[in-house]
DNA sequence: TTCATTTCTATTGATATCAATGTATTTAGT
DNA sequence: ACTAAATACATTGATATCAATAGAAATGAA
């Protein structure tokens, strides 16, 4: 019987020290983390923070540049909506022009959350901000969209 | 009655271009896809791989270390290990030195998976290495690593 | 106009993620 | 040894994520 070929230690040590993928992924979620815990008092995950803020426009987007800004699938858009739409703080509705299509708003009562959210929002990034050197996070920034 | 209280159009615009968060979740929900892709026909997903790959040790780990290193809740490891079970390709054996604890370790199948699984690995993150300027995944990760 | 294609979104099913909570076991203080 | 506290993990419930698929409407080619 063929004896189990086996990937060296070394290669694991490798890997979990470059891999780009895990390390974004860690940082998705410790950063996940600690938005959902600040952002707790004010009813929203980070995750609805940023779906929410992209809504404040002048203009109600359709779904797809939403989903295309946030990066995310359309199909998690959807289910992203869902809770939203309960709370009252977002209303989704066809779209007279194309009426395969939806537009995204947000209610008075959402953009009171967002209000109530922002301020949070400052105080925890800018204790993010402190983290890295001065000038270091500008460049994150543009490498983090360059793998986007 | 009181009018609503809105964030400027312009609020929004600066908290979507800085906010560290949003750019995190936005750079790990691509690169999770990229890699899905790429590792699908090895039958594995990103986390699944960088899970397995973290098992692949000289003596099999408890739990808690592999979620931290993973920088995910101990919960979270606990369902990612279902699926990863019921294919034959990790075990999760009681701690005889403390019977609270699990140790966590590849099945023969399981290291096979991951042999295969590699050098998809190794050509995608070559791949992702091309995106960036020279160095600057160097800097890229250890800034991610401040944040986690 | 008609029909094939494309576009926009919803649904289903599977996995991922975490908070809240519960259970069993170990450890520490006495 | 006994008990309180701490530790390690599992379960439940809610949301997040995407692939596969399906439906409806718009678009384009004839």
């Amino acid at each position: 019987m063929s004896n189990s070929i086996e990937i060296p230690f070394s290669t694991t040590l490798m890997v979990r020290d470059t891999c780009l993928c895990l390390h974004v992924q860690r940082a998705a979620r410790a950063l996940a983390r600690l938005f959902d815990d600040a952002l707790r008092p004010a009813g929203l995950t980070n995750g609805q923070f940023s779906l929410m803020m992209s809504l404040n426009r002048p203009e109600p987007p359709p779904m797809g540049p939403v989903a295309a800004l946030l990066a995310m699938d359309q199909t998690t858009l959807t289910a992203a909506l869902k809770p939203l739409q309960r709370k009252g703080w977002v209303t989704v509705m066809e779209n007279p022009r194309d009426r395969r299509g939806r537009l995204l708003s947000l209610t008075t009562e959402g953009k009171a959350v967002l209000v109530r959210a922002l301020p949070i929002w400052e105080s925890t990034h800018a204790m993010i901000d402190g983290k890295l050197p001065d000038g270091r996070v500008a460049r994150l920034r543009q490498d983090l969209l360059a793998l986007s």
